[in-house]
DNA sequence: CATTAACTATACGCGTCGTACAGTAACTAT
DNA sequence: ATAGTTACTGTACGACGCGTATAGTTAATG
């Protein structure tokens, strides 16, 4: 067994490949859609031999998840200092935002492999989605719990209201997906059920 | 130019054929979803031959939505005849029992098509969901008029809310879908923002 | 029986997948 | 140096699904 902080015998892995390869699936993605993501369109774009691709991703779908995420958490922080509700009503908006462009069109390519492939979002979710919506609950959590967040409802309930919403407005191109709805959206759900007395707490 | 009530010359479609096709495709969807669901198996399953099947459908993905829609109007009425919000209440309740089941999955399986096609959902919002959703905000807008719905937020914004909500729940695996988080999830939407802004009725 | 159109069966070219094989490149250990 | 180890490249291959083409059969009408 080698030391642990012992260099590793043979030629050192390219992360200038890795990435390579990211940027070109999430290029691919966005301008040509699943149809023009590839794994060999991947590797022509990229110049990173199919082989090494597969060495170090199961498939198109595992590969497709990490070049979204690497995008995505650049794109859309969320911040954890600012006062809970102005930080959701911000992540919501820049997320609406994102999604009109490219992280959108890549987003829409991501589901829909893997949806496609498993039948279901499950390993979407797994990589992606739920350590985000930890993050969004846990906000929401803190706002409920310093009272700027009114509606006693459940903060998952919350969390899904908004974003639910959003992503169904945008994957089913239903158009009115603007900066005023997205305001209003938040604000009804935030505030929702606060001046009755309400029998259910979270 | 022949009589508009003339029997057609040659041999007449079989419509034996063309649901046979449909039940096929909604069988394979929901056990092996879309990878099982090839335009082969289809015609495997249901006897037809591929040309019959290329004849009357441009691609997969149009005979998809069509199986899909033909168990979906028949297994989802909404009624317009209740009281609104008891109607809303109701089909949301039965969406979500039937996307626990094959409909769920067959769901899945015709959106991934359509968004790995298209890169959207177009075609699928036109030739189904728009349709849907244009009676469900009908029934909303009554409600509003009536006054058993008590927000004033636009319907479609209500609609959207609502099953924007649940599909995000289903689409994501989200565990938590069951009959009373369906029940808050309807009545905090149709209520929402009502003691603000208007007069509370009784 | 001639005509018309739907249907069947088979075969093909194409593109993509995932893998196999042979060879080259980079870095380590002795 | 040189042997050992691991990453990377390029080419080729079999399998599979797609969509089409071709030829032939079947069920209706005039």
């Amino acid at each position: 067994m080698p030391h642990p902080l012992a260099k590793p015998r043979g030629r050192p892995r390219s992360e200038l490949a890795a990435t390579a390869v990211l940027e070109a699936a999430y290029r691919l993605c966005a301008s040509g859609g699943l149809r023009g993501a590839t794994i060999q369109a991947i590797c022509a774009e990229s110049g990173v031999s199919k082989m090494t691709v597969y060495k170090w991703w199961d498939g198109r779908l595992q590969l497709l998840i990490d070049a979204y995420m690497r995008q995505a958490t650049l794109l859309l922080p969320l911040s954890e200092t600012e006062p809970p509700a102005k930080a959701i009503r911000a992540h919501a908006q820049s997320y609406v935002t994102a999604l009109q462009g490219d992280l959108g069109r890549v987003q829409m390519a991501v589901l829909a492999e893997c949806m496609a492939e498993n039948g279901n979002s499950a390993v979407f979710v797994e990589r992606y989605l739920s350590i985000r919506r930890k993050l969004g609950v846990s906000v929401i959590r803190r706002g409920q719990a310093d009272g700027s967040i009114l509606s006693p409802r459940p903060a998952e309930a919350l969390y899904d209201q908004i974003y639910g919403t959003i992503w169904y407005r945008f994957q089913f191109g239903l158009r009115a997906l603007n900066k005023a709805f997205v305001d209003g959206l938040v604000e009804a759900v935030l505030a929702d059920g606060a001046e009755k007395k309400q029998s259910k707490p979270a």
